[in-house]
DNA sequence: ACACAATGCAGCC
DNA sequence: TGGCTGCCCTTGTG
């Protein structure tokens, strides 16, 4: 049965009166096949369909589901007006075709690019990028344009290096908790730096979550260290048991996690809200341990650097983006502490030498075709870059020390809903020793024996292929926000209200990169509708190890897991 | 079952 | 430049 996964809202008619200037919409009507007037079989069919009706006006949710138009076929005179109706495409509006779910499978409006890589002439399911089975995430062509060190490096070093360093090894069979007490949706995840099990989560709201995930209910919610979106945590190097938070409300906090009380070490909004034109938000922050600094970056294009001995601001704000325009993200090398990483609203990653920080003195300006919502420094060498745009690409520079000029592979990855979902953003697997695997989430989704689900991509990022991916048919919401472990096999997740922690079934569980990816599926689909929408986590969190949203104990189930099978999707 | 809002950005004028 | 509109797979609430 198909289900559609939300049926329109009242059929949309527009009635066109018969005059006799020329109506541009009436030339919409047939798309490529001209000024109308013969009648389709399926218009016939309409029309029939019409009469039955009685009036031709369809009933008021009536519940078809269709949008329908009624076209009037315009005749020389005043001959009567003869209706008919059409299917309406809800994207384009225009008629002769239909796009949405069909079943738990979207089907795209032809009249638009690709979903899923933004050029003409194929739809997502016809794209050669699409994450199925066939295909794997395509790396984009590399440029033909190495230099010889560079292709000497290609052909002879990585191979060598490969053979010294191990393959990242990923996960045979994964289980998955649930833990839901965000009231909001989630934000950012941060792993305590040494204590294994303590994830901190925050929210939209502001709100911080401490929790241990092995025992769930050891879990603290700060709710009042912010006033709106907590966009990024990070410990205090020197005292873990401390943190720096950045907020959309403009402060940064430094909070003590055993007593959530905490001090403002930043505001930029001193005399409270004035409108939205003064109001400064803060997105990017990081530590950078060695120079002793916070450092945050505004929606105005404006860095701080905060002193972490004194608390207090050090220097003057430089203007790091473009005037005005949001800061997404800032990254400090882990490996050399004068270089620093930031992305940005006006498409650009920029690299940043710490001793020359000045408006337009940029090392390096990576463009993006649109926003970046996150760069990164590899995690070891801090040689490489891994940034998230907005144009639905993840790129990779291989080397800092190398050709900077154009990344050194784009990958197409579903990613690029802006609104309403915390952005997505690629992280680098920090056990990776290869610094080789990133981990991010879907976008679009995929239909799973009757499912819509959007997995959690890990994405090879040498070859751009797709290894593994990690989905739960009781998990329906899409989770933009994840963090790998920094030494557990621990996947943490954050959907819109919920926290999922992922990990191998068995501690021993794990295979080395193979040609095939690995879909891995954690627990099986509660049937209840064959429709997108099977197993609402809102209501299903049952079957999960972890709490439900009242904050009790749920029924502690093993999950049965299934993996390694070959993927049976049908379009 | 459906309407709606929260929401960020691009493109237009 | 700034204000306005529109937007293709959201998600929870009323």
């Amino acid at each position: 049965m198909m289900t559609r996964r939300r049926s329109s809202a009242f059929p949309k008619v527009v009635i066109e009166r018969d005059t006799d200037s020329e109506e541009s919409s009436s030339s919409d009507d047939e798309g490529e096949d001209g000024p109308e007037p013969e009648t389709s079989e399926e218009e016939e069919e309409e029309e029939e369909k019409e009469q039955e009706g009685g009036e031709g006006l369809p009933e008021r949710g009536s519940g078809v589901g269709k949008e329908e138009t009624l076209v009037d076929v315009k005749k020389k005179g005043k001959a009567p007006i003869t209706i008919s109706l059409k299917k309406v495409c809800k994207v384009c509006k225009k008629p002769g075709h239909e796009a949405g779910f069909k079943g738990a499978t979207y089907i795209d409006c032809p009249m638009k690019p690709c979903f899923l890589c933004k050029m003409p002439g194929h739809t997502t399911m016809a794209c050669p990028h699409r994450v199925a089975s066939e295909h794997g995430v395509a790396p984009a062509p590399h440029r033909n344009t190495q230099n010889p060190v560079e292709y000497v490096f290609e052909r002879q070093l990585i191979p060598r290096t490969r053979q010294c360093k191990p393959a990242y090894v990923i996960p045979n069979q994964v289980s998955c908790a649930v833990i839901r007490y965000h009231s909001r949706r989630v934000t950012c995840l941060e792993f305590h730096p040494r204590n294994n099990n303590l994830l901190l989560s925050g929210d939209k709201k502001g709100q911080l979550g401490v929790w241990d995930f092995d025992k769930v209910s050891e879990k603290v919610v700060y709710g009042t260290i912010h006033s709106c979106i907590l966009n990024n945590m990070r410990f205090n190097p020197t005292n873990d048991g401390m943190i720096y938070s950045s907020s959309s409300d403009g402060t940064i906090s430094y909070t003590d996690l055993e007593t959530g009380i905490s001090s403002s070490l930043m505001n930029l909004n001193p005399d409270g809200w004035q409108g939205p034109s003064s109001w400064r938000m803060l997105y990017g922050m990081d530590v950078n341990a060695e120079r002793g600094l916070v450092l945050v970056a505004d929606t105005a294009g404006l860095l701080y650097l905060v002193d972490t001995r004194s608390n207090n601001e050090t220097g003057r704000a430089v203007l790091i983006h473009k005037k005005g325009s949001k800061v997404v993200g800032l990254h400090c090398n882990p490996v050399q502490p004068d270089l620093l990483l930031s992305c940005g609203n006006d498409h650009f990653a920029r690299i940043w030498d710490m001793r020359k920080l000045e408006a337009g003195g940029s090392l390096y300006n990576l463009t993006h075709k649109r926003v970046v919502n996150s760069a990164y420094f590899s995690p070891i060498s801090g040689t490489k870059i891994l940034t998230t745009a907005q144009d639905n690409r993840l790129r990779i520079w291989d080397s800092i020390f190398g050709d900077m000029d154009s990344p050194s592979r784009e990958i197409v990855h579903s990613h690029d809903f802006n609104r309403h979902l915390t952005p997505f953003r690629a992280e680098w697997d920090p056990k990776d020793s290869s610094e080789t695997l990133a981990v991010v989430g879907r976008y679009i989704s995929e239909n799973f024996n009757g499912t819509a689900l959007h997995p959690i991509d890990f994405i090879d990022t040498g070859t751009g292929q797709l290894v593994a991916e990690v989905m739960d048919p009781n998990i329906t919401t899409i989770s933009p926000v994840n963090k790998l472990h920094p030494r557990d096999d621990v996947l943490a997740s954050g959907s819109s209200r919920s926290l999922f922690i992922w990990r191998p079934k068995e501690k021993s569980d794990f295979v080395e990169k193979k040609e095939e990816r690995k879909i891995l599926v954690c627990g099986k689909a509660e049937k209840k509708k064959p429709g997108k929408n099977v197993g609402n986590e809102s209501e299903d969190d049952s079957d999960c190890d972890g709490f439900n949203s009242k904050g009790k104990r749920s029924k502690f189930s093993k999950k049965e897991l299934i993996c390694k099978s070959k993927r049976k999707v049908k379009h």
